[in-house]
RNA sequence: UGCUCGAUGGUGUAAUGGUAGCACAAGCGACUCUGACUCGCUUUGUCUAGGUUCGAGUCCUAGUCGGGCAGCCA
């Protein structure tokens, strides 16, 4: 991971209100939780995080920011069969990346190997997390499966209260058990059976007696509910699998609904915040901590309208297959919406944070232009980025009134933006790069580029005026000869003479190559998603790899800052494949260009 | 056609019964040693129909349109 360019740059914004962060204040005004404000950020380690949870990064660690409260990274790992270590890692690298010189003092941790005790009246005692300071020692991220053990008891208590039975229906007959959307289902016979029979059954499933899918704990509520998920909803399946936390000491698992409640509480989560497809999920969280007759404040569960980015798919599922299928070299692919290819690609982590932010959290199914994420793109680097000169398609122009060996020192400025901008130098030779688009032989209509007999000026250098187009016999440009006028250099009597273009170069002799490599969107189409399939939509030239000229001084650039390539765009280092003496810049983004209009 | 949630310019949102505002986008102009940035101006909106009220984007009723829900996924 590389370090935050701009973490103490932040510019103060208004804090965002929205109706969930209104209902915490009611909350906090009427003290409704003496505790403080805990969130939770509870991911399943089964894929990379990406662009959409940077929305609900934000929204949770906001509220416990903007409340001196908490907000703990929870590892939601109940599904032994769909996660991986690999994504607990990155997980945590990146959501330390979107907080880092912002929320970082609100990210809840737990000591290490801190777990609930195991039988839920000692666990209801006390909160057993911890709040240690920012980067102690031995603070690791919360993990769902930590509570394994408390949260069987839990259930042993469900049963023995009648709420929970052992039911031996298999997955096909509890489907057609179950009911359709306006058919109400029909009750399993194991529905009555007595709690200590069912006490009994869900011991030796613990124990292993019986075989993935054979039993299944099952909440007792109503069969006949509209809502499908109060029909009787399974609790705990059986799965031998190896966990990649628990290991083999578990071979039931539970399941979402069951675990993310009981988990919440267990942390002393007040405000756990969800996506829009959990809403019908509401009543069964409610339904579960009620069952339980808890002593201390229940959390409550509030749902809000996920993100969605024209242009970008926004589902681990769908991005793990662009990763499988090679569509892209990996899941921090430049190109990726993930967490891990946005920072590879440059982006600033506040820029990210600013972007998220401005989007407001509502219950409205929305589709956000992808102009809106760029803006904010834009907007952080420009501050933030050192200009410098590189050129990306060049064409030799020969400056014929300088000698072979003159080298004309120019003051360059590393960004304008500053107060007292810093300078550098760059070398002027008799032979140069330009851009390629800033030659036109047969120009068009108001084209201030370079064109036959026009001016131009070299930027920080001075006017140069095209005398002569040299072309070899196929009949393609070899270079273009022009002469200088040294009378417009910094500090001579006419440097300020006005030509309408300014136009970027580096000295033929005094300059580096690089591997640039220059992005474009990754699907042709603004809701991939939509497409039948996605894969059929994915841009064909989302990257296009290029060697170009920089100035010299960029062979020291470093991974860790941000450069605009003047009147090309915002470039970083790529931190995985660039090394010394053999440079990789991605393009972040490209500069507006309301001139290609 | 069961339950549930939603609907404000092109897009995303604000207005909590009292002047429909902001950002992005778009258009025009100014500035410019980045056709960037910045600045100025402009276009465009409360799903429909009733009702309550001095006054409705907001409250009520009915409708229309859209999202979500029937994994031993989360």
């Amino acid at each position: 991971m590389t370090a935050e360019p701009n973490a103490a740059a932040e510019a103060p914004v208004p804090a965002p209100a929205d109706f969930i962060r209104d209902i915490v204040a009611s909350h906090v005004a009427e003290q409704r939780y003496p505790g403080g404000i805990v969130t939770r950020f509870p991911p399943e380690p089964n894929g990379y995080l990406h662009i959409g949870h940077a929305k609900s990064i934000c929204l949770n660690f906001g509220i416990a920011r903007e409340n001196q409260g908490r907000c703990n990274l929870r590892f939601d790992d109940t599904n032994p069969a769909k996660e991986d270590l690999e994504y607990v890692h990155s997980i945590a690298a990146d959501v330390r990346w979107l907080v880092a010189g912002w929320a970082e003092q609100n990210l809840g941790l737990k000591p290490s190997g801190a777990r609930p005790a195991a039988t839920p009246d000692a666990a209801d005692a006390a909160d057993f997390y911890a709040r240690p300071a920012p980067g102690g020692a031995a603070a690791e991220p919360f993990f769902a499966s930590d509570y394994f053990e408390a949260l069987y008891a839990f259930a042993e208590r469900l049963i023995l209260a009648g709420k929970a039975y052992v039911c031996d229906l298999s997955a096909a007959e509890i489907e057609a058990h179950r009911g359709t959307l306006d058919q109400p289902g029909r009750e399993s016979p194991f529905r009555n059976r007595p709690a200590a029979e069912s006490l009994d059954l869900f011991h030796r499933m613990r124990a292993g007696e019986f075989p993935d899918g054979a039993r299944t704990l099952r909440a007792k509520i109503d069969m006949a509910a509209p809502n499908i998920w109060l029909r009787d909803p399974l609790l705990y399946r059986i799965r031998h699998l190896a966990h990649h936390q628990s290991g083999d000491a578990w071979c039931v698992y539970p399941l979402y609904d069951y675990a993310h409640c009981l988990s919440d509480y267990l942390e002393g989560v007040t405000h756990s915040i969800c996506t829009l497809e959990f809403e019908v999920h509401r009543p069964l969280y409610e339904w579960i901590l009620e069952a339980l007759a808890l002593p201390r404040a229940l959390p409550r569960q509030y749902e809000f309208a996920k993100l969605n980015l024209a242009y970008t798919i926004v589902s681990k599922r769908r991005l793990l297959q662009l990763v499988q299928e090679n569509v892209v070299t990996g899941w921090d692919d430049p190109r990726m919406p993930t967490l891990a290819g946005i920072r590879r690609r440059g982006v600033p982590a506040a820029a990210l944070r600013t972007f998220v932010t401005g989007l407001g959290v509502t219950k409205f199914d929305s589709l956000t232009e992808i102009a809106v994420y760029e803006n904010a793109v834009r907007d952080a680097l420009n501050g933030l980025a050192a200009r410098r000169l590189a050129v990306l398609r060049p064409v030799k122009v020969v400056l014929t009134n300088l000698a072979e060996d003159e080298v004309l020192e120019c003051r360059a400025t590393n960004n304008p933006q500053d107060e007292n901008p810093a300078t550098r130098p760059v070398a002027l030779t008799r032979e140069v790069f330009i851009e390629s688009d800033d030659f036109a032989e047969v120009p068009p209509p108001k084209y201030f580029r370079l064109k036959p007999g026009g001016e131009v000026r070299l930027k920080y250098a001075g006017i140069i005026k095209l005398d002569e187009i040299v072309k070899d016999a196929a009949g393609a440009l070899v270079e273009l000869r022009c002469t200088f006028d040294r009378t417009t250099r910094q500090g001579e009597p006419n440097s300020d003479r006005k030509v309408k273009g300014t136009i970027h170069w580096v000295s033929a002799s005094r300059c580096v190559e690089a591997e640039v490599r220059l992005y474009d969107r990754l699907f042709t189409v603004a809701e991939p998603a939509a497409e039948p399939d996605f894969l059929k939509v994915v841009n064909p030239r989302s990257l296009e790899t290029i060697t170009a000229r920089l100035e010299a001084s960029l062979a020291d650039a470093t991974a860790d800052d941000r450069y605009q390539f003047e009147r090309l765009g915002y470039f970083a280092i790529d931190a995985k494949d660039s090394a010394p003496g053999r440079l990789v810049f991605n393009r972040t983004i490209s500069l507006k260009d309301t001139w290609a209009k």
